[in-house]
DNA sequence: GTAAAAATAGCACGATCGTTCGTTTCTTTC
DNA sequence: GAAAGAAACGAACGATCGTGCTATTTTTAC
């Protein structure tokens, strides 16, 4: 709730050149639909979203409706990238006013974090998009792929500019470093929206912190770990020696 | 495929003591049956599971598969039930021939990574049902959570019996470890799944060695790291000051 | 073998789905 | 104001959904 920007991810027509104020209601209404269908495909998923229950919420008919989109797959595209906006706006676009480095990167993150993990707010179609959409060849996945990569090179961005600022060490990899990071989230989401975990949140930011910690001064590169019998063994080949 | 496990989980029906071969011909469809949904489960997930497309699959009438279950929920049930009998039979029984500690943990990780992302088999219902069923109240949604609650108890289990063999340190905490490592088979289902990146087993089997190798003789607990300004700040307060 | 019982097929129902089309209402523009 | 155009409605379509029924076939038990 509590996210008024529009931002409607106006088409522009096709060749229409920019005209002043092109078409008020049309896009007006067509904008509260697209809010309305957010909420809907946050808590159904993107193919539990319905013209006809999408309708219904809006007090329309689903002919009107379904005019301003002209099927339904384009519905889902145009949720799909209404979410990206507010999903920058809301995680991305603010962290950029911490300096570069971790705060930066911690503050990226905390948002996610609090995006992912607030209850009242309902479910994020990225990751209720990738497991519906694994499978499923189409415009709607590429879509969805698109945006996720955009944010995921976004992240990327963010911890390379952490190893140059020198907070992070130069050897750092950095989409290992993403990876891991991501899988934060994805158990938060699984956790507070599936088992209802209430401590998820703190979990994640525990363990972002041990990542960065850890990437930060760390020991060498961790060796694999032929799992270890007994005490010592190839273990912690690097890990730690100092203790 | 190649799971020839039938194991239908035969209701054994209510009273009846246990006949010697008590209706040979309907359960051994009802196998058969079970068997087709799983494998349409884990494409089209459980709520694209339809009984239609299942009896087409099976070539049979609607109403033929349809009373094998009495309904679709039904259906839907026996298809998580069935999904945990064969994981748990390929991924956590073969793991307790291993001894107990690491070399066991090591296992249940390892069984997992391969589970998940086999790409010829189809995606994880545990995980695809949690995204589906995360804001649906109901039978299905109970018996999925109670599933995935018996899996998590279990290397819960065995993360503690490594801190008891002494492979860990003794002040590990088993619930932060058992969700930082979901994190990673989460994190690998949807880069394998989703993105398709062909490398992603190896950064979740990278990030798993730095965690146990972390967790088995690694420093003092990680502090808060207020993420720094440069080098001075309350950066990290406890992290990396010797950098 | 035959009789009981279980398994399957066939059909139809109400509901919902996305979509099309023609009409009506509202906005915009002059 | 009036004319032009966009927006919304309403009804209907074919399809699919889960689910009841009643036959019919197949399997089991004697």
């Amino acid at each position: 709730m509590s996210d008024p920007v529009p931002s409607t991810s106006v088409p522009a027509a096709s060749g229409a050149a920019a005209a002043s104020r092109p078409h008020p209601k049309g896009q007006q209404t067509r904008a509260a639909i697209l809010d309305a269908a957010l909420g809907l495909a946050s808590h159904m998923g993107l193919e539990g979203l319905s013209i006809g229950a999408l309708a219904e919420l809006m007090q329309m008919s689903k002919s009107g409706v379904f005019a301003h989109f002209g099927s339904r797959e384009e519905l889902q595209i145009c949720v799909v990238r209404e979410y990206h906006v507010r999903f920058e706006a809301e995680v991305f676009a603010p962290a950029l006013r911490e300096p570069r480095g971790l705060p930066r990167l911690g503050a990226l993150f905390e948002r996610w974090v609090q995006r992912v993990s607030r209850e009242i707010d309902s479910g994020c179609i990225y990751i209720s998009g990738a497991v519906e959409f694994d499978d499923r060849p189409g415009p709607v996945r590429e879509a969805l792929v698109a945006m996720v990569a955009d944010w995921h090179q976004a992240l990327a961005r963010a911890i390379r500019l952490a190893i140059d600022a020198g907070h992070l060490r130069p050897d750092t990899d950095v989409q290992q470093m993403l990876f891991e990071i991501h899988g934060l989230i994805l158990a938060l989401h699984h956790d507070a929206r599936f088992l209802r975990t209430p401590d998820a949140p703190q979990r994640a930011r525990r363990a972002f912190q041990r990542i960065v910690a850890q990437a930060a001064s760390a020991e060498a590169d961790v060796r694999p770990v032929r799992p270890a019998r007994r005490a010592r063994n190839s273990a912690s080949s690097g890990a730690s020696e100092r203790h």
